[in-house]
DNA sequence: CCGAATCCAGGCGGATACTG
DNA sequence: CAGTATCCGCCTGGATTCGG
């Protein structure tokens, strides 16, 4: 059975780089993985540490890199409301690979 | 001379992944590049390779790697108009890292 | 064979204001 | 402090058509 059939998403999902870029290749999700790399974070913490991010945008990037599990998000604190965000193992061990693209970036120039 | 002068772009601009990523982070270009990296590939080679790709995201994701300076382009044959994609130095270069990337990837999954 | 031109939908991302 | 809600411009990316 089946000679020619399941052509569908061949080449494209062969490339496995593809799925981790299109959720960490957006604007901001660097930025935010570098910084809970350091330690955890607050929400304002990293509001006002990531210069020109709205807080729309930590929002959503938050958000996607939690369903991804790479950010953990944990809440604490029934009064103030407070929330603190750290890296999960995987999102630790993504850090590192990100931080060795980042290495190769700095020294082969970003274009011009 | 200056204490809070020269805010601007600072913790953004501060992560060099950035720029990297914001070039081969679309959808189609580490499938690109990872053709290329293979051997040359022609223009409808690549699009007959790269399943779902459409001549047009083919053409932008050509330029901007060239532009980028990690393919190069080179048209030969007068007649029948033949053009052939090739990587560049840098282009093999960044090849390796994405190559590192998709390697943890395919163990660390890439998310639901 | 290798594109460029046009059209169009959808999502990303910014600005602003409001909530608990 | 930690978000949500709304609006809106822009760019990515797909479909189709035309040209060298």
């Amino acid at each position: 059975m089946s000679t020619d059939a399941v052509v569908t998403t061949a080449a494209y999902e062969a490339c496995p780089v593809t799925g981790v870029l299109r959720i960490i290749g957006d604007k901001w999700s660097p930025a935010v993985l570098r910084l809970l790399a350091e330690r955890g974070h607050g929400f304002n913490e990293l509001d006002r540490s990531i210069e020109g991010i709205s807080r729309r945008m930590l929002t959503r990037t938050l958000r996607s890199l939690e369903e991804s599990g790479y950010v953990l998000r944990t809440p604490y604190g029934p009064a103030p409301a407070r929330v603190e965000y750290t890296l999960t193992a995987r999102g630790r061990s993504l850090r590192e690979q990100l931080r060795a693209l980042g290495q190769w970036a700095s020294v082969h120039d970003t274009g011009p």
